[in-house]
DNA sequence: TCAAAAGTGTTATCCTTACACCCATGT
DNA sequence: ACATGGGTGTAAGGATAACACTTTTGA
């Protein structure tokens, strides 16, 4: 109770940068060249002696190791828990991990990238089951939720969480066609984790008693929990551009507004009604018209605009509020 | 790139545990009996060998030091910031705190408490700039707008922000009456310790040119950097009460409708519209009637509520969404 | 009977959602 | 001329915010 009590422990940081390209959310991912290495996140020390906060030195891994200039940054979470770094060939006590989230740009340069042995990858790839764009995804009807609803069939009495498996489940991922709640991405995974439907959770010695016969991978693994805190980014990205303009961040200094809306969705992973988006986007005023047009739209022309920056110091900015549909 | 690089430090877990009464926030403080110790939150070792996660670290310290049941839990942030740790006769190089918000009741018992050197105090002891419940608070226009208007006259070219100082004062205390809002705790304490004005930043080596002559206190301080844990706490609870339903955890298992108001507005610090509340409150049907009337409330008896524990499983229940005014 | 607090009814306004159609360009 | 995507007007319904008055108790 009286003054902090001290017990030596290693951080790293671990970053999810994010960039958006051909309507595709991408994140970057590290590690791939090497035969049947895992991928992960980028992911750097902290050395308080060298840094005076995580930013900076989050800014500096990633400056010098990809020569990609990240623009928001942000904390996610710190995780702790023992178990989640359990990896073959991996030892060493690296126990906590301080989470962020970056957004960036793919560079029209990635030597820089390739030379770090990193590049870009859709970050549905890690979870497919969170694009709902070309309508519900098939992994739910034909994996995922039969799988999970036979793991909630029962709750064990030691089961300390707050709710019934079932109950969880229900919240986390809806109930058949409505019910979907975009920003729920962590809650999904973690119950794949708990009911041992993820490659990590296997890896770290759960879920052994469901899955006897190897079933098919639901979504790419990546090392550690970096996993869990993609989804984390993704969650907190979805829930943040709903009220704060972030997602200019992605997006070049000039752009339509199909570009903004396709990169919104992007993210969102579901389609958004235009004409509201349009009206939205403009009740805002975060944009204003460039005067130029875009030329090969395939169609007819598009205005562009660009965001306006002085908006952040004239009022409290929020971000695009889009609704449901 | 590849793996964590790892770096010996220490993680202390820091507390910010809430509980309402007598319609004022307060936050569990410790280190008070010594004479001329400053106070500060409860804080414990986190442990990876004894504790699987930082939540179950936290529960325990905390109920092993103040036999404290807390319900509800949730992380904050983390801080490594370097410098923000000085404080006179405390030497070590504990450098990362992970903050947490926990809610409780004020125990009826509080011999626990004063055995560990702890007890309950109104947090607007440490921000009395955030009561607003009646009217603007005198703080602000006799001292703190003033000085931060001083500071924000000029913005040196080498701060590195995203917006001039002017800007981030305007919209971290509005303009005049209008443009508070009261979620933005963070934000304004973060202005006061960046302008030197409060007690820590003296004390961390800040603010030197402004305070020639020693002006008025801002607030209670606390030991290192818990006032800024604090202040996050108290900007996670305003902004969380609005969209998942927690305050319920700081009440009795049965109140009246006037009393959740109560306790809303002591935390929001501001008051809510009674009619529109109500209604809000009903359309949520997150509370039922206990049938019960509550006597003594000075007046007319008012009906006795409880809250549905049962919503929680059957949807996804929001808080409740107070508007303006 | 009066003070103190509980409790209710109604309306104007704005925001959200949904609807369907016209426009400008390249091929 | 037609395919492709850009761009707009409008109306219904619901949520929000503001309004003032009645009811029930204890002193």
């Amino acid at each position: 109770m009286r003054g902090p009590v001290r017990t030596p422990i290693e951080i790293g940081l671990t970053a999810a940068i994010v960039a958006v390209e051909e309507e595709s959310p991408r994140i970057l991912v590290a590690g791939a060249d090497r035969a049947g290495a895992p991928l992960g996140l980028p992911s750097g020390p902290f050395d308080a002696l060298k840094h005076r906060t995580f930013e900076i030195a989050l800014r500096t891994f990633v400056a010098e190791q990809t020569a990609l200039a990240v623009g928001y940054v942000e904390q996610l979470y710190t995780f702790g828990d023992r178990g989640r770094h359990a990896q073959a060939g991996d030892t060493g006590p690296h126990v906590v991990s301080v989470g962020y989230l970056a957004l960036t740009r793919v560079p029209a340069d990635d030597k820089a990238l390739k030379a770090a042995g990193a590049r870009f990858e859709p970050w549905y790839r890690f979870f497919p089951w969170e694009d709902w764009r070309k309508g519900r995804p098939a992994i739910l009807n034909a994996a995922i939720i039969p799988a999970l609803a036979a793991w909630a069939k029962t709750t064990p009495a030691r089961e300390q969480a707050a709710l019934p498996r079932r109950a969880r489940l229900k919240l986390a991922f809806g109930d058949g066609a409505s019910g979907w709640d975009e920003e729920k991405v962590l809650e999904r995974y973690e119950l794949l984790y708990e009911a041992g439907l993820v490659e990590e959770a296997r890896r770290d010695g759960r879920g052994v008693a469901l899955a006897r016969k190897k079933p098919a991978p639901l979504g790419a693994a990546l090392r550690f929990d970096h996993r869990r805190i993609l989804a984390t980014a993704i969650a907190r990205l979805r829930s943040k551009m709903k009220y704060r303009p972030v997602v200019f961040e992605l997006l070049d200094e000039e752009f339509t507004l199909t570009e903004l809306q396709r990169t919104v969705e992007a993210i969102a992973g579901r389609h958004l009604h235009k004409q509201n988006f349009r009206r939205l986007v403009e009740s805002t005023a975060l944009v204003e018209p460039t005067g130029e047009m875009a030329t090969k739209t395939g169609g007819r022309p598009a205005a562009l605009y660009r965001f306006r920056r002085d908006v952040l110091a004239e009022r409290p900015a929020a971000g695009l509020r889009f609704g449901g549909r």
